[in-house]
DNA sequence: GGTCGAATGGGTCGTACGGCCTATTGAGAT
DNA sequence: ATCTCAATAGGCCGTACGACCCATTCGACC
């Protein structure tokens, strides 16, 4: 019985070319693919694999925060460009089985689903005294999918260069004051303390355009 | 007699799955592949593919910087995964007779290998227009060319999420004056007012990283 | 019916930010 | 030998920005 996997990611190419190679794989079997969080999300309520395999970066709704709304079902392994400490424990806080950056091999990939699919948890090293952390301080994290429909338009304009508070009022037919209301609750979301870093946090999280 | 290719591509997952999908393409033959751009240079040395295909950012040396110094020998596809405009005129200044962006769908990546394969020049709509308008104005926002090396240091941390005059200051080394000058010296150059568009143009012009 | 969060708006306060001007040093160009 | 310019740094000033308070409205959910 060969494990069954979905895999999640907004590039096309990334998307079919990895869900070809892994299912020319005898012991794995590619069921169902998605091009953002929500997709997979509804993907999910029609078919149950055994692993997911999850981007980081989506639009719409990022790999991180489809983990976050679905519990666990089963189990995840996020993968991701930039392999920075801070997505790892994220993924980890959000409940991911495993963490890959797309650098890794195409065999650790596939050691990584089956050491998912029976049961186990890998993190490189010590992740998991990281993770016990967050269980302590289950704070901020998340961030993308925690964000309002309105708090999105507001980074989508930072992120296409309007960055005054009375450009940004203008824009959406708000007073000024609403306008610094919403970046207050931004950066507190993302962690974040001023509007570069937004804009950073914007392109990143893929709200731009 | 079908058509050979070279795949350029720093993360792993996405080169060998490309690889793998489109080599079950009957057309279609993978005979190289490449993590980054001076291997690209290596591996062109002993094998001459038909088409290249090649990912702007790559650690080492970029996939421009790969192009610029082939002098179009096999024509070359660039793919990204921020389809900026930018970055599409920099391909085709580069001698790229291609640009996709990685969430374009396999066949059109086909489509795309076999027309060069053919001889042909293709870029999304009208881009041959914009790529004729380059030629009649060789600098348009060349506000990136004009900008100094510490310049573009600076811009590289506002881009990577270090906003704060101190902050910046400690990390280059130098005073938070300084740092306020050269922020200023940036602005005017790409006639901009604050650091949130200094973000905005960093990662457009590809500053980041 | 009551609670909660999203979206809107107000006020105040301290400070970081950006505009503007000047100055010194050293490297490269003419 | 002169000149230009990048990189460094200081001062001054006005204001936009971010932090911290709070209030109202409306819809969703229980």
């Amino acid at each position: 019985m060969s494990i069954r996997i979905v895999i999640a990611d907004d590039h096309t190419m990334l998307r079919e070319g990895l869900s070809q190679a892994l299912d020319s794989i005898p012991d794995i079997e590619v069921i169902g693919t998605a091009a953002d969080g929500r997709e997979l999300l509804e993907v999910l309520e029609s078919i149950t694999p055994d692993v997911i395999l999850v981007d980081i970066e989506m639009p719409k709704l990022s790999g991180i925060g489809a983990l976050r709304r679905l519990e666990g079902a089963p189990p995840a392994i996020v993968v991701t460009m930039h392999a920075e400490d801070a997505q790892r424990r994220k993924a980890a806080a959000a409940g991911a089985a495993g963490f890959l950056s797309k650098s890794a091999p195409l065999p650790d990939l596939a050691a990584a689903i089956r050491a998912v699919a029976s049961g186990e948890q890998l993190f490189d090293k010590d992740t998991t005294a990281e993770i016990l952390d967050q269980h302590r301080q289950p704070i901020l994290d998340e961030g993308a999918a925690a964000l309002t429909a309105r708090e999105r338009e507001l980074l989508k304009l930072l992120a296409s260069g309007v960055s005054g508070t009375e450009d940004i009022a203008d824009q959406l037919f708000i007073s000024q004051k609403t306008v610094k209301n919403h970046l207050a609750s931004i950066y507190e979301k993302l962690a974040i303390t001023d509007r570069a870093q937004a804009v950073v946090e914007a392109i990143r999280l893929g709200i731009n355009r």
